[in-house]
DNA sequence: TAGATTGTTAATCGATTAACAATC
DNA sequence: TAGATTGTTAATCGATTAACAATC
């Protein structure tokens, strides 16, 4: 670990560009320019220059970054290069939404489990997959090592399945609940929460008819 | 509008100071620490209490800030004081887990309407709402003055349905699709993604073995 | 060449934090 | 009073931006 930790701010940049990045291959594009970029993610172009600069991604004056190869650049610097397994806990409307979502498998992330703990949606299939019990998520996550985890369950229940998926050794927790839960050290937990987002853009909307738009 | 427009990171920081107070104030508690706030949002301590102390919000030396009052202020800042009505479109598993979705109306935004475009779903109730059809969204919005809207639609969608949101005069857009919408200035649109989460997640998990707890 | 866009500097601005007197 | 916690200062640190020479 002799590597530079970057603060948070430029990763989340990052991560921005990237997801912008790939819907650009995807659609057969191969350069791009930083004032594109700008326009795409809301970030302001010489910004933009100076993030890529500092990770020793280059480009060419006059033409802009080649697109592919500042994918794989930044694919390395997230180490995202190979696939994430990801266990989905809650088979429940959102978790099949979340199943259905095509970015994730674009971006190497890949459901390879879903649990329940209602008998009527075990065994039931969802997408590719079928439900499993809860009960097994410990052996499942050991056998496919698996480190990440979705938690789309009830809020009453987050808490309690958090620690199942702590102690079954997931070290990253989505949280698409609206409880905060509580996690030992060495596990990292981010929080998607529609309302903090709905607040906050109501306040904008309050004070200015101006327009106003967050890439995040 | 003489009144200070303060700058994203503040407002951020404030939506999710109250998102975290309403939780406390719904169990019970009367008064809270800055500390307290600092760990459940994972602000530093001294910053929360700079921001109360800048919108003026006062506590109590040796006691703390009492929550109702600070939930009340917070609110007017914000500006969300009275029910915020919102159209949904989309009656899938994302626009369904949406509506169950219990903090909305605890923090006093309602969804008013739901649409889809799909016959099977049109005339279907989804919670207390019957699905209406998409072509009604002008003359809905209109009539129950609605400025936000949340778009859990097919990505294919998410542009054409953007514009006629647009066109009925929504302000906000939540928007819930994978894809970049293009909105005119005046509009204001927050992109959920969980793929960047993600990304932003793996870095830190991939360069430590340490705690990173994030709140947003 | 002419036009476009990078890469980098230098200056500014705002965010963050520790520390502690004030005071409940 | 003793303990706790605010409110605020002062210092630091990192983020942001404009500008432009370099160069494709």
């Amino acid at each position: 670990m002799k590597e530079k930790i970057y603060p948070s701010g430029v990763i989340h940049r990052l991560s921005a560009y990237l997801r912008y990045l790939v819907q650009l291959d995807e659609v057969g594009r191969t350069t791009v320019s930083s004032r594109e970029i700008s326009d795409a993610v809301g970030v302001n172009s010489a910004e933009i220059r100076r993030d890529l600069s500092l990770f020793k991604v280059v480009g060419k004056r006059g033409v802009g970054y080649n697109i592919k190869s500042v994918i794989t650049q930044f694919n390395e610097i997230i180490g995202a290069q190979q696939e994430t397994r990801i266990a989905l806990i809650g088979a429940g409307h959102l978790g099949t939404a979340i199943v259905n979502y095509d970015p994730l498998p674009k971006h190497g992330f890949v459901i390879s489990a879903i649990f329940d703990n209602d008998p009527k949606r075990i065994g039931q299939k969802v997408g590719d997959l079928v439900v499993k019990d809860i009960r097994e998520l410990k052996n499942v996550v050991k056998r496919h090592r698996i480190t990440t985890a979705i938690l789309a369950v009830s809020p009453e229940a987050a808490q309690e399945v958090t620690d199942l998926l702590v102690d079954a050794g997931v070290k990253v927790i989505l949280n698409y609940t609206p409880v905060r839960i509580e996690v030992p050290l060495g596990v990292i937990v981010q929080t998607t929460d529609p309302v903090e987002k709905l607040l906050h853009t109501l306040y904008y909307l309050n004070r200015t008819g101006q327009g106003y738009s967050a890439a995040g």
